[in-house]
DNA sequence: TCAAAAGTGTTCTCCCTACACCCATGG
DNA sequence: CCATGGGTGTAGGGAGAACACTTTTGA
């Protein structure tokens, strides 16, 4: 452990600090992953005790190779979740003079997009819990301003990157596929017109499991193409669509 | 000036730097600002010197409000550019461990867009330059890395924000405004669907100087309505047009 | 006088939109 | 047996794409 004071500099240095919102959908709703503060025995983490935040912690600055690194290490020490640096979305940095009361301390905050039923069983119990974004309560430092504009940022993001499929089982329905369109951008589509706009995209397998369906009340199983993705996001350039 | 060594911490921080990429259209290109770096005095200011750099420079962890304001403020000093820190948009963090060969430096990455003709003044030719993109030389630290991704970015963004007109000049011409997009976007368009498609969005206002135009040889000047720009945005929701 | 630049209008096609009916299940 | 949920097709409209000709200026 470090002797205090080891670490001096000829001009101030603030801490850094990584920050993940993890978001993760039942089906039904978004949810989004948060921590209970001050369960933690570090030092340092003594501000906001008791109050839910986003999972993040500070940089290591010996040996965390970048920030990214920083938020996968600290979101697994903190919830358990293992989830790679590469597969962590860097949107934003706060760093506002006063954003934190115990020194000057800025954030690199991060998005993730988990499939819910393959990591709720690794979600620590103990520290972290999976709110719907209707029941988040009031949070630490900034942080609602944080998750406000991740949720921002994936509805833009939405439109240049697979946003749907990596919150999604491997396998879905398109009524699930619809609902969680609607619940990323907050509002309602017509079912026909979805299906068939998503039909002339390429970007669905239909499984085709040999039992014919008994009857059209169970939905049709899809998969994610990313190939016909790809070759979708190569072939359209555009313009001022909005 | 601060005593070496005068500020110590428990645990390693990083030094956190504010870098900008300032773009500039002539009417013909994309320009980008550039400084030579190593003419500054600071002690500090000992890597890459004699290289073509991004402007920016440390935060200042007591007085800069936030890192916004470091990119303004370092902008103005090594350039003589004065861009306000809300015209700044923050776009992505560099934080490899080794990108700075002196210590640890954490960097924000800003782009601002400018019209080119009103601050070509202001430019402290002494220090800074501006370039067009094919000829950028090799610059200083990870910043090839950093203009290149400004400029995905601002292909995205224009999607989202009237990027094209704060490039130009307050008074344009429609082929102007195309070439912009073209030189944005790097695709060519048909003059006549572009012109069309302009006159749909109601985003230009028709300066009728009285005068009749003598010949269409010369182009009719127009300019932004931002009011049918902002109408525009909140009537159109979307989904997946890449 | 000729090349280059700028303005304009039409047709066709495709995609988005709006809209209704049928079937099967489960309560 | 009826409410719910899910699947499917079509007609109409609007916007993007392709396309040619005229005018003027400057070399």
């Amino acid at each position: 452990m470090a002797r205090k004071g080891q670490y001096t500099y000829e001009y101030p240095h603030p801490a850094v600090t990584a920050d993940c919102v993890v978001f993760g959908y039942d089906g039904k709703e978004l949810k989004v992953l948060l921590i209970k503060r001050g369960k933690e025995k570090e030092a340092s983490t003594t501000a906001y005790v008791g109050q839910w935040a986003l999972p993040g912690g500070f940089l290591d600055a010996n040996s965390d190779k970048n920030v990214a690194f920083t938020a996968s290490r600290e979101l697994r020490e903190e919830t358990g979740l293992q989830i790679a640096p590469q597969n962590l979305v860097e949107f934003s940095t706060y760093s506002d003079i006063d954003r934190d009361p115990r020194e000057r301390v800025i954030t690199v905050a991060h998005y993730a997009l988990v499939k819910l039923e393959k990591v709720q069983a690794d979600t620590d119990a103990e520290k972290a819990e999976w709110f719907s974004l209707a029941d988040v309560p009031a949070l630490a430092f900034d942080h609602d301003a944080i998750l406000s504009d991740a949720l921002a940022r994936i509805k833009e993001d939405i439109h240049f990157r697979p946003v749907g499929f990596d919150l999604l089982p491997d396998v879905f329905t398109l009524p699930q596929l619809q609902n969680l369109y609607e619940a990323i951008l907050q509002v309602k589509f017509d079912r026909r017109n979805f299906a068939n706009k998503m039909k002339h995209y390429h970007i669905l397998d239909q499984i085709d499991d040999g039992t014919p369906r008994h009857g059209t009340r169970t939905p049709i199983q899809y998969s994610f193409n990313k190939q016909g993705y790809d070759t979708l996001k190569e072939e359209k350039d555009f313009m001022l669509e909005f």
